[in-house]
DNA sequence: CGAAAGATGACACCTGACGTCATGTTTTTC
DNA sequence: GAAAAACATGACGTCAGGTGTCATCTTTCG
C-alpha cells in the first residue's frame, strides 16, 4: 500500500536524519523511481521533507520537524482516547490502513515522544506476539510488523534482538508469491543494515 | 477509497441499528454489488455484522457491539494519546487513509461513545472550519467532511443545521468529474433522507 | 572530467475496486 | 401459492492508481 510506505519513510527519515533515495529504495523495497515520487507526495502533502542533489545527496527531513507541530487540540486528542479504548479493535482489524499505520506509529512512537510513552511503546515492541492474537486475517500485516519492530529493536536494544524473530521471513512478500517478481529484496529476511552509526 | 467507505458503513450500521443493502448503497453512493462485497470485507475482518434474507432483510450489527470490545489496551490508547498531540499534524495531512478515517470517526464519535466524548465531539462537529486552516491540498477530504458533518448535525442540532454548508456541494464527487459517470446520485447537494425517527 | 545522486518524463503492466448482468434463495405479504 | 423485496454469488468488462523500467538531464564532489 503506499500510504503504508509514506508513513514507513516519514518514520525513517524521522529515524535517520538523512537517507539517500537508493537506500531508502533498499529499505522499502521499492524501486528509486518510487521513492522519489513518494517524496514529491509527502512533500505535498505539507511535510517539510526536502533533497540535497549531487555526489552525497539525499532526502532530508527539515530538522525543526518532529517536534511539536501540534496539529490537534488536547480536545481532538482526548476524543480520539476515548474512541480507541472502545471500538478500535474493529477498525484495527477492520481496514488495514488505519490498523497498520497507526501500529507502525506506535512502534516509533519513542523516538519521536520519547518522553512520555517509552514505557507503553516498549510493552508493544517487546510483545509483538500479542498483535498475532488479534484478528485472524493478520498474516501479513502480523508479518510487517514484525520486521518493522525488529528493526526498531536493532536501534534500542541491541542485545536482545536476535530469537524472537517470526518463523517466516520474506517481508512485504504476499503468501501466493505474486508481488516477488517485483521487489528485488524478496528472499532476505535478516533486517536491512541500519547505519548504527 | 475502500477502506473510508468500510469505515462510514461500519459507523452507520452503528448509528442505526438495520439498513438495507439498497439504502446503504444510496447513502454511500455505490451500488448494492459494492455494499455487499464491503459487508463481506468487514465480516470477515472480524466486525460482528450479519444479514438477514427475506422481505424486510437488512445488514445488522451485533446488537452486543459498539460497547467495549477493549481490543487496546490503556497503554495502547494512551500511546496513541501522546502521539497525536504531537506528530499528528503532519500524519493527517499526510495520508488521506488515515487523517480522514479518524476524523470521521471522531465525528460519528458520540453515537459511540456519548459518555465521555460528547463534549469534545461537540466542538469538532460545530467548527469544522478549523479542519479547512489544515494543509493546503484540504478541498476535496474538507468538502466530504463538511457533509459528513451535515448529517451528523441533522442529527444532533436539527435547528441549526442550515446557514453552515459548504459553497461548492456534489459530495464525494471529485472536480473533474471523472466519477460522475459511477455514482448515480452525483448532482445532490442537500444530505440524504436521515430515517430522523 | 567522471561518478554518484536527485529530477523528470514516457510507457507498459498489473492489480484492486466498481458497475452491471444474470441467477438463485429466502422471507414476507397479499 | 404467487409476487415482491432483499440477500447471495459468480462472471465479465472497465478504469484508474501504483510501479518498474528506460532514457535524459542536472548538480555536486573527488
Amino acid at each position: 500500500m503506499r500510504a503504508d510506505r509514506l508513513l514507513s519513510l516519514l518514520l525513517l527519515l524521522q529515524t535517520h536524519g538523512r537517507l539517500s533515495a537508493p537506500d531508502l529504495a533498499g529499505r522499502l523495497e521499492v524501486s528509486v523511481r518510487t521513492v522519489l515520487r513518494d517524496v514529491e507526495a509527502l512533500s505535498a502533502s505539507g511535510v517539510p521533507v526536502y533533497t540535497e542533489r549531487g555526489r552525497h545527496g539525499g532526502i532530508v527531513l527539515m530538522p525543526g520537524f518532529r517536534t511539536d507541530v501540534t496539529g490537534m487540540t488536547a480536545d481532538e486528542a482526548r476524543a480520539l482516547f476515548v474512541l480507541l479504548t472502545g471500538t478500535t479493535h474493529a477498525s484495527l482489524g477492520l481496514e488495514a490502513a488505519v490498523g497498520s499505520a497507526l501500529r507502525k506509529i506506535m512502534a516509533a512512537l519513542p523516538a519521536a515522544h520519547r518522553d512520555a510513552a517509552d514505557l507503553v511503546a516498549r510493552r508493544i515492541i517487546i510483545d509483538p506476539v500479542r498483535w498475532r492474537s488479534g484478528p485472524a486475517s493478520a498474516d501479513l500485516s502480523t508479518l510487517q510488523e514484525a520486521v518493522f519492530t525488529d528493526r526498531r529493536l536493532r536501534l534500542r536494544y541491541r542485545a536482545a534482538s536476535s530469537g524472537r524473530r517470526p518463523e517466516r521471513c520474506s517481508p512485504r512478500g504476499r503468501p501466493s508469491g505474486r508481488r516477488s517478481p517485483r521487489g528485488r529484496h524478496s528472499e532476505r529476511c535478516a533486517p536491512r543494515g541500519q547505519h548504527t552509526g
